[in-house]
DNA sequence: GGTACGTGAACCTCGAGGGC
DNA sequence: GCCCTCGAGGTTCACGTACC
């Protein structure tokens, strides 16, 4: 068997598979290789002791991505730039972004399990002694002292506000048909009529701090908010029907502005402070 | 002491902008 | 055009406080 591993021998190298398959397909190829499973070579005790492999990830209070960061930390002598998240969906439905930033953290990953296995060159038993011996003298670190954090209980009448704001019938409209049930925490069951939200969460959101900052209200914090937007069933409006109405009126009010410009100018306004350039530019998007 | 719930932080994804 | 980094948006989670 050669000693060194090629990118594309490797399953990795697929890039139309989900980091799931991959996970799945890197474990069961390892374990045919080793006779043992590439999980429990994750695990912390993988350089202190050959009997504890055999535990495993589930029994781990780590997050599966703390595991595998640590021991990439570990394999890669703290050269590894951590994952900072998982991907939920599938390879081909991320943006381009996404999907680079992930197929980069696997060929990284890649690269320093091939060296873990195959090295070939720099690892000596001397560095390693010495990792061992700077993980046993500096141990896992210092824990920063956590801030105190205060807790207020919502008044009711606040969140009464909160409630009324988000249930202007501007943004929620009761559809003409059809209910659904609120299943209180009491054991109640109480039948609302079905309403659209014109709105997602996070605008409303924002709509409503700035209200509240206008009117010198402390509101509610953010994840408050989004639990009781969560909690107030109503469905979220996707259609884009209306758009075209939206459309017709701005493309309206351009044609009033450029009118009131123009009798500015033949009422005397100077032309070098009348912005045609601006008009230019919205004529042309118009015209797309 | 148990639990409900408010909070900050973390997570996941995307888009802009720049380098090659 | 491809690749990469960075930061922000939108949402959820887990901790820890306050109340019963």
């Amino acid at each position: 068997m050669s000693r060194s591993l090629r990118w594309m021998d490797h399953p990795l190298h697929d890039l139309s598979k989900s980091t799931k398959e991959w996970q799945r397909e890197l474990t069961s190829s390892k374990a045919e290789r080793s006779g043992t499973s590439l999980t429990s070579m994750f695990q912390p005790d993988m350089f202190s002791s050959q009997t504890t492999v055999a535990s495993n990830w589930s029994k781990d209070e780590r997050s599966q991505k703390d595991t595998f960061n640590w021991a990439m930390e570990v394999m890669s002598h703290g050269q590894y730039s951590p994952l900072k998240s998982q991907a939920s969906l599938n390879l081909e439905d991320l943006q381009h972004s996404t999907k680079m930033y992930y197929i980069r953290q696997a060929r990284l990953t890649f690269e320093i399990v091939c060296e873990s296995i195959a090295p070939s060159q720099g690892l000596t038993i001397y560095k390693i002694d010495a990792a061992r011996k700077y993980a046993s003298t500096h141990g896992p670190g210092q824990y920063v002292s956590p801030p105190k954090i205060t807790h207020l209980r919502l008044s009711k009448q606040k969140i009464h506000y909160f409630i009324e704001f988000i249930s202007a019938p501007c943004y929620l409209q009761v559809v003409g048909f059809g209910s659904r049930h609120l299943k209180l925490s009491s054991g109640l069951a109480v039948k609302v009529p079905k309403a659209i939200r014109t709105m997602i969460a996070s605008r409303l959101i924002t709509a409503y701090n700035n209200c509240c900052k206008d009117n010198s209200i402390l509101p509610p914090c953010r994840a408050t908010q989004y639990k009781t937007i969560k909690a107030c069933a109503a469905s979220q409006l996707k259609s884009l029907h209306g758009l075209d109405n939206y459309i017709s009126d701005g493309m309206e009010s351009i044609d009033t502005l450029k009118k009131v410009v123009s009798n500015l100018g033949t009422k005397g306004l100077q032309t070098s402070k009348v912005p045609y350039s601006k008009f230019r530019h919205l004529e042309i998007t118009s015209e797309e």
